[in-house]
DNA sequence: TAATCTAAGGCAATATATTGTCGTATATCG
DNA sequence: CGATATACGACAATATATTGCCTTAGATTA
């Protein structure tokens, strides 16, 4: 998020720095306001927008058996032990159910409860497509493909950074 | 982030919404990947992604005699309180100053030390554009130009939804 | 089959995000 | 000029994000 202009590099590289400087400036704050307005579209359903994020991920027919806390959380791109609180305070409210998993006792199976199943389908999602429609207001169908392929881009290669060193050159 | 197929809406109604799911969850997963890799990337300058996006903003020319923590706080669109924990860490480090506002003894002042200034404009920021680039490598200036403009689209329609009660009708 | 390696999840420490509330300071109004 | 309203920043509570490390469980190897 460097707000300053970049050491000269030429006209094509100076540009290209400054406007990433603004482009990850933007999408800082496009989190945290995703954070504060998509809570607020959901707080009287108490959920947060991780949560959300949980309970989209529960409600996929591919996992209708339960999912692993570690498979959850590389699906989410969180750490385990942020998933694992995370997932502790949804169980506490009763969002979801946590059991051991028979085949590989280390792991447990997360799935969606009925009462987290109602508050989700029932209460939260017209909240929240309510909410995707006030902040896509002014985006064709075009624009919303055409900015998913970005974040996507721009996923795979932080994904590639976080790959284990060898892959990239910072702390080899 | 919902995950899951909207109710029946129409062919283009189902279509957009399904895309904004799938927006709304990569940009979530961007957020935390910023937040992992970007911070990796200046973890032994001591810095973490939220503390350049400070820095940057107190390199800005404009507020080089210092800006007041409520100005920075609506600048960087988090909480005052939020910044008030950020402040102090970046202080206790020594990348930065505080200062009681003698025009309004309620404000204070945040000035960037010397020795921040260093930490930011030799040390950090190389790094800082060596991750830009490795991010955004398959990102044309166009691509660049584009992806900018969708995230500041995005954060005016959530400043709206943001703003006092009697702009949005959810609360009212 | 025992030793070794890897996997799964959580504890702990730390950083960052929000809202509600409070004390102090400044601005506005009658 | 005093009363009232608003501003500024921080405390507190809670939620969420990371990494390092530990215990238990399963897989692999000699």
């Amino acid at each position: 998020m460097a707000k300053q202009k970049a050491s000269i590099a030429g006209s094509n590289g100076t540009t290209k720095i400054e406007m990433a400087n603004r482009l990850f400036f933007r999408l800082y704050q496009c989190a945290n306001m995703l954070h504060k307005t998509g809570s607020r579209a959901v707080e009287k359903e108490g959920l947060t927008t991780q949560q959300w994020a949980v309970l989209g991920a529960l409600s996929r027919k591919s996992v209708q058996g339960g999912v692993s806390v570690g498979d959850l959380a590389k699906y989410l791109m969180v750490s385990r032990q942020n998933i694992t609180g995370l997932l502790s305070r949804m169980a506490r409210d009763g969002h979801i159910a946590l059991a051991t998993d028979a085949r590989d006792r280390r792991a447990r199976l997360v799935t969606i409860t009925e009462s987290g199943r109602y508050v989700w389908q029932v209460l939260a999602l017209p909240k929240i497509h309510a909410y995707y429609e006030q902040v896509l207001a002014d985006f064709s169908v075009n624009d919303t493909a055409r900015m998913l392929h970005y974040l996507l881009s721009i996923l795979e290669n932080m994904e590639r950074l976080d790959a284990p060193a060898a892959s990239n050159g910072d702390d080899a």
